[in-house]
DNA sequence: CTTAGCACTCTTTCTGATTGACTGCTAATA
DNA sequence: TATTAGCAGTCAATCAGAAAGAGTGCTAAG
């Protein structure tokens, strides 16, 4: 494609991502090129419209970027330099505070990414299911109750709380403990399965109730911890698209709806920031906006997916910024306390 | 007041909750008194208008209740029997599973609510530092970490994660278990204070910073628990008054502001409903809402506090009636468990 | 290839007229 | 004295038509 037509895509572009209305040839001069004519930008506006870059939303107005327009103008005319001094300063603040756990973490980078590009941000923590299990410790809280503690390679911690149906002992509990590690050190924590339970009663011999219950509730705790940390949810809410209440609420619904949620973070490719644009969400509900994934991970490791959503035209170039920054500010981080010898 | 008034007055709050149109003289006649004539019926309006029970919203308009009228029928028109067969079987569906965690329950009670009234449901558990602590448990999780579970008579269990920047043995970490024991059993959770601190450092001679720590790790995570669950954030948009975007961006905005929900929720008294219409609410932004709480108690021990959001036409006589018999079924269940003695 | 100029299209905004749902009041009635 | 029928008056909601304005597409000239 000629230059001068790039340029135009682009100026429509910028101009439709900052003002929401449909831009005019007039505009165009005015604002991006005082050199040529209306005239001239008018002719090449009708060609990108030919080639579905642009559309118009009716016979006598400006145009309007396609999916296909800001696909393009995601891979091709982006730059990914758009953060300012007093953005990199208070990212680097947030994220410098001392957290314990890995969960505090991700929800400290939700909301800080959501100040910073005001769109909803959602994400989960990394798939526990997959780490490696360095320990497992059973505490006990009662004569029919104890906590089961899993620390994984990576240092994330999962516990839950367990209750039985009949007495147990400190003694059964140390079994117990000496077991399941045995069988478990280095392993994934999906292996907590059905074979599990039968290779243990098999060492044991007491009550298969109290085998079964301790494997169902560890398994019910992974399941939970798809938990979704969101943020900004009423950001959006001040954007000229949210005028329409159908879209406010379709919006608000979609959030609400954690397996959807829950599918588009999921499906991202490590380390590779992944951009959906209306259509191309595998969510209906979601064909008037863009979502941006990002799946990140610090020193190899899997640290979960964060998803930033919002208008088609949503900020990309900010948006796409931000997360590269925070990607490499918490690889810094990582590399800081490695070196520290933590 | 007359008593065909009151019944008039009645048919008003009513009709205007089902329908949200302001109710004209000759609905009251055709649906709620067919004996009288709607002149009659508008001589009596006009009087409600007088004394400040209904108001117009234009001069040719029918009439909607004021927060006076509201009032009145809250206070004195309204039967709370309004649950049918179905709801108290489904209740008692949902509130029989057995849960291992207080928390579990107050989820499970804040959906089951939100569910059977149609609207926004947001709640929070039991005060955790008002409750005597039963034990005190430190799990080592390697040379510089360690878990603080901490579990209260009343059988709550809070937990969290404590990382130091120096060693600590195990030899360390009984003597702590000890020593917190002997201080706290029977005591209220709020008693982990600086004073302790001193107590415990006296008693000990290594590292104050690693008691420090710990101390400020607890008091962390007690603030931590005012944890809001929220059921039906969307429920409302189906509702007439969300129409306008006003409403609705305000609406999203108040649940998502954690400090106002908690000022809601906390002032409320053990075991009775509060209702709070319109302008009766604390805060501004709620005045064109109605909020009921009601702050439960099982076994004279207080279980955390439910809410309920929605408009001010919203159906009190079923929402109060549904929170009532919920506040029953708990308290069964509590005493059956009892009885089984557990 | 670019540009000036103009006709044409479509949205937006405003106006005025019409309709219909109410009320309040008056005068008649039980 | 309390109720009611009847009617005039008020206001919101809806619709059609006019006018204005923002754009485009096309033609012809530079």
């Amino acid at each position: 494609m000629e230059e001068r037509k790039k340029k135009i895509l682009r100026a429509i572009v910028d101009e439709y991502i900052e003002t929401a209305e449909p831009v005019s040839s007039n505009t165009i001069v005015q604002k991006y090129e005082p050199n040529i004519s209306s005239a001239t930008v008018r002719n090449d506006m009708a060609e990108l419209e030919k080639i579905g870059y642009i559309e118009k939303t009716h016979t006598s107005s400006g145009r309007v970027p396609s999916a296909k327009g800001y696909r393009l103008y995601v891979d091709e005319l982006l730059k990914y330099d758009d953060i300012s001094l007093e953005e990199i300063k208070y990212i680097g603040e947030k994220l410098e505070t001392k957290v314990n756990q890995l969960e505090e973490l991700t929800k400290i980078t939700t909301s800080t990414i959501s100040e910073i590009t005001h769109y909803t941000t959602v994400s989960v923590g990394p798939e526990s299911s997959k780490q490696n299990i360095e320990e497992i410790k059973f505490v006990m809280l009662g004569s029919r109750m104890l906590m089961a503690i899993i620390v994984t390679e990576l240092g994330l911690i999962k516990e839950t709380i367990i209750k039985f149906d009949e007495d147990i002992t400190q003694e059964q509990v140390d079994t117990l403990t000496r077991l399941f590690n045995n069988k478990l050190k280095g392993k994934p924590i999906e292996m907590i399965d059905k074979p599990l339970e039968e290779y243990i009663f098999n060492e044991l011999h007491y009550s298969i109730n109290i085998i079964k219950t301790i494997i169902e509730e560890i398994r019910k705790m992974i399941k939970q911890d798809e938990r979704i940390y969101l943020e900004g949810r009423n950001k959006n809410f001040d954007l000229p698209e949210f005028k329409s209440l159908d879209t406010a609420r379709n919006f608000v619904n979609v959030l609400d709806e954690n397996d959807t949620m829950l599918d588009i973070l999921k499906s991202g490719v490590a380390d590779d920031i992944q951009i959906y644009i209306g259509d191309e969400n595998k969510s209906e509900e979601l064909k008037d906006f863009s979502v941006i994934t990002f799946k990140h991970s610090v020193a190899n490791k899997d640290m979960g997916t964060i998803g930033i959503i919002g208008p088609k035209r949503m900020n990309y170039s900010k948006v796409i910024s931000v997360m590269k920054y925070i990607n490499k500010i918490l690889n810094d981080n990582e590399d800081n306390n490695r070196k520290e010898g933590n």
